[in-house]
DNA sequence: CTTTTATTTATAATCATTCTAAATTTAGAA
DNA sequence: TTCTAAATTTAGAATGATTATAAATAAAAG
């Protein structure tokens, strides 16, 4: 979750254009708690924008990180990459068996920019704090199948 | 870097076997400060295992993966999967221009295997922290270009 | 040695992502 | 408005990393 004008901001001051496609999307990494894949936003707006093609989503995607204002997590489990329009400081708990990713606040990840910056001199785009491992109703599953 | 021998025990006490080219896939991971994809472990070792196919490199990773021994960090600018056998809590900071990933020390991620298992259920298997970003040469590089 | 099972291999298949060129839309000027 | 140039979108083809498959090989256990 994040804010709309916080992502069209950023595309109009790279001087791009706003169009009606990119406004969508925005909106809809805006107002999701979900980690969404470019297949999936493509889906959920199709029967908005019939025309809709999907090198526009991946061209928006793109840019948007490339601002810094959408993370990219990478594959969980599946192999399409999700995204993450929250770049407020927080991990992202992965289920490989499911591919659910759900949200974990963290005292310590908010401290880790600033000390990755000057440790290293490099301008920060984003992050992918991304740990994967077996959610609760996975591990019983997967007990279930081994004994 | 990691240890040769944590990486095979995991292998073995998961049942399988330790062929030889499971143990020179080790080795690289084990020996290496890079953070090497399948296609790089597959080009290393084709001069010693001439026969060796690019599907055991992949099913090596996996399982390693899968056993919680490495790490999984996903594109970095480039499209291919960069794996990293040292679990020891650190970040990875990788370029998104030149796609060089280095490793940067740090107190916070110490602690955030704790953080998250109690606060989650999860079981852990791995972690991704990579923050991306433009490394100092190539910011100077793009200075240069948009000016 | 023989049998059984796991593993490797080569190759084909898949599918997410990127590229390309044509069609469309946009912003701004006239 | 209408025109024009540049940016964007689109459809579809191309790319290429990864996965699946089936045959060949190697290992373990008797």
């Amino acid at each position: 979750m994040s804010d709309l004008n916080t992502l069209t901001s950023a595309l109009h001051g790279a001087g791009m254009r706003i169009t009606p496609q990119r406004v969508a999307i925005c909106e809809l990494l805006a107002s999701s708690d979900e980690h969404p894949t470019a297949a999936n936003i493509y889906d959920e707006l199709k029967p908005r924008f019939a025309s809709l093609s999907l090198a526009t989503v991946y061209n928006t995607l793109d840019a948007l990180v490339g601002l810094g204002v959408v993370n990219v997590l990478g594959h969980a489990g599946d192999d399409t990459v999700h995204y993450d329009a929250d770049t407020a400081p927080h991990v992202n708990l992965a289920c490989i068996s499911c591919s659910k990713i759900i949200d974990i606040p963290s005292e310590h990840v908010t401290h880790l920019d600033e000390e990755i910056t000057s440790a290293s001199g490099y301008k920060l785009l984003g992050a992918r704090v991304l740990y994967y491992g077996l959610c609760p109703s996975c591990q019983k599953k997967q007990a279930t199948r081994t004994q």
